[in-house]
Formats: structure tokens, C-alpha cells, sequence
DNA sequence: GAGCACTGC
């Protein structure tokens, strides 16, 4: 393989190496190393690197409206800056959205801890989806959906006197419509504050997006940006001389060079998915069996790690390794964001991500591999310098490295927007072109979801949002597509049903699959007890009224390879759509086994996902008569091939792929969405 | 025969 050449990365601080500690590693993971745990919490805050800050930043927050805060994760932005606030005796409710629940959760009882009270009580609390506050805590901390559901009933937030969007660098579609509607509360309401915490270089675009100063003069600011010193260890940085042709193959070769040589410490490998971890995995632990047996080099203890992964598979990688064993993890892009993985000092980056993107012409999301952006390079490397200085070798070239972008795009330049611009229009927003985007969407995008949800009937003519439906279908944290379900299936009389199937399909799977051994066929024959040759949804209210029936036994769960954790979440979720049916007055009814009449219904908001059995054996869209395949995983795949089906997913993988199908009727659609199907579109 | 990562009063 080819020579790594040493490139420096400057270190962050070079001064205070033995003041760091790793005590505020809150992101995610409860496994947290405090090596001051005998030290009181006061002299640990202080040891945070934001400490020295605390003074300049209440100031900055004194003089501007909006503060642009660029500090690495574990320099203590999360959690100090609302405490300081308080302690400055702050007035009103201070929120903070982070993008993941667990995050605001662990921030949260973090932050309870440090300031001596209970979480939930008046000082820190948290609100999360089926998991909220009740009280007015004078710390909020929250995803950012929850900050966009109360911005619904209180759109200048008037309960809040600050909101801090924090990891914004991430830029989820929430982040960028919570942007542009803070943009707007902000020009109306000037006591109130935004905090935008980031860890990359955006800092100046996001500081022109914010700041109002329509003057030269920059005294007239409302934004201003701010960098706080993170407690990252020195990187060193090593690039390829030449591109690789195979970047599975050169990171094996690059995990086995170090460890050949005296290097100590564990290893991250950063890949795109599964399947390249897998055979990473596979080739390493190949190599790890020939050091074990012939006893020269250090052991390897070889580990992959990725979201589909069962959950007491991705805890290994947590424990320490053990003795005379070095750790490497082979990972997606898992431990770039959403989980720290302790202990490692060097960093393998192919260089790549796979990334969703909307695609207008065929309707469909596709995974891409794409070049990951500098800042997500620097976000990798990060990993090797948490606990003492570490490496991180670029399995690309100085000069590729050069080329990369600076971010990743955006989500909402490269999703579906269909749900995003619902929720838009229904914070109030009538002309969508007016709407200050931190990053507008293609236009082409918009289109298309405009036009979805007029079909939907959830806007009219003019762009307006219809009363009730509009209204309504936007108050679900649903695909507006189910939402448009759920709220036909009171006509239909099939909304015990319909409540059912909607739960379900907000659940990754239900269905658990055993890697090894003769469990992989007995799972495969247990799930066949649910099939029915109408399709997956109906597949999956025989699993959810089985395990209704079982009393929701977790017996019933392992006996059928179901995964009772899902199905329970299933519950909650059924529940919490059930009440909010109640409350529009939609009876709640069943239609006893028909059926016909729950297929029908599904029609009735799934139109657009129709497909038809093209007489050369594939499936093609109605709209547009794009080539589709079954995925693997329906439960059609093994049965005859009916006539019309409705899809809920296509992934775009190696194929255009359709997941969740129900077959129906090419009569319905005509029936019941002829506004978007005339005869004419009928071909055969 | 296939699976980046999140989330929603």
C-alpha cells in the first residue's frame, strides 16, 4: 500500500495538557470516564475550558442578539452557558435543542447534578417525544421537534428569554427550519437571545444569515461570533501519497501497519455502511487469528459498529479491551456523531459518507457515497485526540483533501420536503419563497412537495392550508402521507386498524433477525405464521394484534423473533395517535377483519406510492413509470406477484428497491385519488 | 437477497 506522509494539525492548546479532563463527555453514551470524580462539582466546572469564558460571554449576550458560539465537543457549551445564565440571575425560561433525544435527556440529568437539584423540578428539565416536562424549568433542554411543536401554539416563543441551538453544525432539517423561523421571532422580539453552538467553520455564513445590521457600520451588529478552545490533545495527520484503488482493503492494510509497529492504543476505522464494516471485520479478524497464534505482535480484538447493530453488540465496543489486546472499531458514521467510542488514538478516515438524497425524478431517496466535507474530516480526526494526543490517517491524498467542501449539504437542500414545508406553511409562513432559508432548497424539491400535498388536499389552490385537514395533518409528527391515512380512516370505519399500521411503520422493524446458527431459518419460519399475500402492513397488524392477544408478552416476543422493545414503543406511539384522533373526533372503530376496507383506506393517502406489474416482470411507478423491485424483506418477495401494489418506502441501493407494500385494486385508485389518476394514465 | 445517521407536544 501506499507511504503515509506526516502532515501537522495545529493543536488546539498546547499550554494545559494536564488540566484536561474527560469528565463532560455527555454526548450520548452513559459511559462516561470522570477522572475527578472525588473533586468537587465546582472545581470540575471550573476545569472546563469554557470557564475562562464565562465573564466575555455573558457580555457578548448583554450587547447582541444572536451569538455564533464555534467550540469543539467536551468544552462544556451544553452544559455551562444556561448555568451561567442563571447564576447571572437571568430572567425567564432558557431552551436548548439538541438533535437527538438521548442527548437532551443525559444533558439534562447532567446539568440537575452539577446545580445540586432534581431534574424535572423547577431548575433543569427535559422534554423529549412521549417524554416531556410539565413544569417551567428554568433550563429546557429538548429536541429540536419540540421547540417546533411550541413555536405552533406560541410563535414568538414568549415563554423563552433565550434559546440555544446546539451540535447546529449538523444541520438536520429541524435545525435549518428552527433557523429561519428564529431569524424572523428575533426581528420581533429584541429582548430575546439565540445562542447557534457549532464545531465547524460555518461560522460566517451563519453570522451574515443572523445578523440585521443593514448599515456599514459594524457597531450596528446583532450577531457576533465567538470561539471557545475545546480539550482536544494534538492530531497528527498522515495522508496517502497516491489514491487508493480499494479503501476496505487500505484500511485493513493501514490497521495492521500500526499495529506492526510500536504504536500503542486503539484504532477507529471510519467506513460507509454495513456491508464494507462487515468485510473489514472479516478480513481483520483473519489477520487478528495468524497474531494470536504466532505471538510476535500485540492481539487485536476486532469490533464492528453500526446502527442496525443489536444493541448489546454495539456495547462492546464501549468496555475496555482485555489484557494485551488492542481495540480497533470498524464504523460507520455512527461514531462521527452519535457515539463516542473511548480509548482511541488513531483514526482511519476513507474519506467517505453515505448520504440520503431526495431524487425529484423518481420521487425516491437514494444513498449515496459520496466525499465526506473538511469539516467532517476534522470531526473524525477529533476521535484520535480525546484522550492524549493520536494520529489520524487520510486514506486520500493532501491534494484530494484540498478539494473536499467545506460542509456537508445540508438536509434541506437534499431531502424530501413534503413534511418540512407543512410544517412551515403551518407556522404561519404563507409564501414559501419568502421564508429566509439558512440554505434554500432546489426549487425543483419545493415543487414537488407542493404538489404532493396538494393532492393530499393538505393545501389549496393558492398555496393556503386547508381547514381542517391542512391544520390537522400537520399537528402529526408524521409523513404527511400517513397522516392523510390516518385521518380518512374514520370514514372508512377502519381507524383501530389504520392506528395500528401507522404505529408500526414509525418503528425501524419489528422483526428481529439472528445472525448465525439455525435461528436465522427459525425466524424465518415463525415470521411466515404472520405472512398474508396482502401485503406487509396487513403482515403487521397480525403481529401487532398477536402481540395485543399475548397480553404483550415478552415470551410471545422471543418465541416469534420479535423485538419487544419495538413492539412496546409501538404501543406508546398507537396511544399518542389514538388521542389526537380523539380529539378531532374521529371514531375509533374497527372493521372487523375487512380487509378490503383497511387497503382501501390506505389508498386514500398512499396514491402517490402505486406501482403496476409491467408485463416484463418488473414493477413501475404509475407516476412516471420508473422500474421498481421488491425489497428482500417484504413478505411479497417469496409470493406471487400481485397486479397493484402501494409502496411506503423505495431506497435506492443497488436498485430501486420498495419496501412495506399492500397490494390493492387498480379501480380504488381511480375510486378513491382520481384527482391524481385519470383513465388515461392507464397504459395497459 | 439487502441494511448512513437522526427525529416528531
Amino acid at each position: 500500500m501506499s507511504e503515509f506522509r506526516p502532515k501537522f494539525l495545529k493543536p488546539s492548546d498546547t499550554t494545559s495538557f494536564l488540566d484536561r479532563d474527560d469528565s463532560y463527555s455527555v454526548e450520548t453514551t452513559d459511559f462516561v470516564y470522570n477522572r475527578y470524580l472525588s473533586q468537587s462539582i465546582q472545581t470540575q466546572r471550573q476545569r472546563l475550558p469554557i470557564f475562562n469564558n464565562r465573564n466575555h460571554i455573558l457580555y457578548l449576550l448583554e450587547k447582541y442578539q444572536t451569538l455564533i458560539l464555534i467550540g469543539e465537543t467536551g468544552c462544556g457549551k451544553s452544559t455551562q452557558i444556561p448555568q451561567y445564565m442563571i447564576e447571572a440571575e437571568w430572567p425567564g425560561q432558557i431552551g436548548v435543542c439538541e438533535p437527538r433525544r438521548v442527548a437532551a435527556i443525559s444533558l439534562a440529568n447532567r446539568v440537575a447534578d452539577e446545580t445540586g437539584t432534581l431534574v424535572q423540578q423547577d431548575t433543569v428539565g427535559y422534554a423529549v417525544r412521549f417524554d416531556a416536562c410539565y413544569n417551567k424549568p428554568k433550563i429546557k433542554y429538548m429536541t429540536e421537534g419540540i421547540l417546533l411543536r411550541e413555536m405552533m401554539s406560541d410563535p414568538l416563543l414568549k415563554g423563552y428569554s433565550a434559546i440555544m441551538l446546539d451540535e447546529a453544525h449538523e444541520r438536520s432539517l429541524y435545525t435549518d427550519i428552527l433557523m429561519g423561523l428564529m431569524k424572523k421571532i428575533l426581528k420581533k422580539r429584541k429582548d430575546l437571545r439565540l445562542i447557534v453552538a457549532s464545531a465547524t467553520l460555518d461560522a460566517k455564513e451563519l453570522h451574515d444569515f443572523f445578523n440585521n445590521n443593514t448599515t456599514d457600520d459594524k457597531k450596528n451588529d446583532t450577531a457576533v461570533i465567538m470561539s471557545v478552545e475545546g480539550r482536544q490533545f494534538p492530531v497528527e495527520i498522515f495522508y496517502i501519497s497516491e489514491p487508493v484503488p480499494c479503501y476496505v482493503q487500505a484500511s485493513v492494510d493501514s490497521v495492521l501497519k500500526i499495529n506492526a509497529s510500536k504504536a500503542t492504543g486503539d484504532i477507529l476505522v471510519f467506513l460507509t455502511g454495513q456491508e464494507e464494516v462487515d468485510r473489514a471485520v472479516r478480513l481483520l479478524n483473519e489477520h487478528a487469528n495468524l497474531i494470536e497464534e504466532s505471538r510476535k505482535k500485540e492481539n487485536m480484538m476486532v469490533l464492528p459498529m453500526y446502527g442496525s447493530l443489536p444493541h448489546h453488540e454495539q456495547l462492546k465496543v464501549f468496555k475496555p479491551p482485555p489484557n494485551g489486546y488492542r481495540k480497533v472499531v470498524v464504523a460507520t458514521n455512527v461514531a462521527e456523531t452519535s457515539v463516542t467510542i473511548p480509548g482511541i488514538v488513531h483514526v482511519i478516515d476513507c474519506g467517505f459518507v453515505k448520504l440520503k438524497w431526495y431524487n425529484t425524478e423518481t420521487h425516491t431517496d437514494s444513498l449515496v457515497v459520496l466525499p465526506i466535507s473538511k469539516s467532517s474530516a476534522a470531526q473524525r480526526a477529533g476521535r484520535a485526540g480525546r484522550v492524549r494526543s493520536g494520529n489520524v490517517y487520510r486514506l486520500y491524498t493532501e491534494e484530494d483533501a484540498a478539494k473536499l467542501a467545506d460542509n456537508t449539504p445540508p438536509e434541506m437542500v437534499r431531502s424530501n420536503l413534503t413534511y418540512a414545508v407543512l410544517q412551515i406553511k403551518a407556522l404561519g409562513i404563507a409564501n414559501l419563497l419568502k421564508f429566509s432559508f439558512p440554505s434554500p432548497p432546489p426549487i425543483e424539491n419545493l415543487k414537488s412537495a407542493l404538489e404532493i400535498l396538494y393532492a393530499l388536499d393538505a393545501i389549496d389552490i393558492d398555496g393556503e392550508l386547508t381547514k381542517p385537514i391542512g391544520y390537522n395533518m400537520a399537528e402529526f409528527a408524521l409523513d404527511p402521507l400517513y397522516s392523510k391515512v390516518l385521518l380518512s380512516s374514520g370514514e372508512f370505519g377502519c381507524s383501530e386498524e389504520i392506528l395500528t399500521i401507522i404505529a408500526m411503520l414509525q418503528v425501524e422493524t419489528v422483526f428481529t433477525k439472528p445472525t448465525s446458527g439455525n435461528s436465522i431459518i427459525r425466524a424465518r419460519i415463525q415470521k411466515r405464521l404472520f405472512e398474508v399475500e396482502e401485503g406487509d402492513l396487513i403482515t403487521y397488524l397480525n403481529v401487532f394484534n398477536g402481540f395485543i392477544q399475548s397480553e404483550m408478552s415478552q415470551g410471545f416476543c422471543h418465541k416469534n423473533f420479535l423485538s419487544y422493545k419495538s413492539l412496546k414503543r409501538v404501543v406508546e406511539i398507537r396511544k399518542r395517535l389514538e388521542k389526537m384522533m380523539r380529539s378531532y373526533e374521529i371514531p375509533i372503530e374497527s372493521c372487523i377483519r375487512s380487509t378490503e376496507t383497511i387497503r382501501k383506506c390506505l389508498v386514500k393517502g398512499l396514491f402517490p406510492n402505486a406501482a403496476y406489474l409491467h408485463h416484463s416482470g418488473v414493477y413501475k411507478t404509475i407516476r412516471g413509470d420508473i422500474e421498481l423491485f421488491v425489497h428482500p424483506d417484504s413478505v411479497l418477495y417469496t409470493m406471487s406477484q400481485p397486479q397493484w401494489i402501494l409502496f411506503c418506502q423505495v431506497v435506492h441501493t443497488t436498485k430501486l428497491y420498495m419496501k412495506d407494500l399492500t397490494v390493492i385494486e387498480n379501480d380504488w385508485l381511480l375510486e378513491l385519488a382520481p384527482h391524481f389518476y385519470y383513465k388515461t394514465t392507464f397504459r395497459e
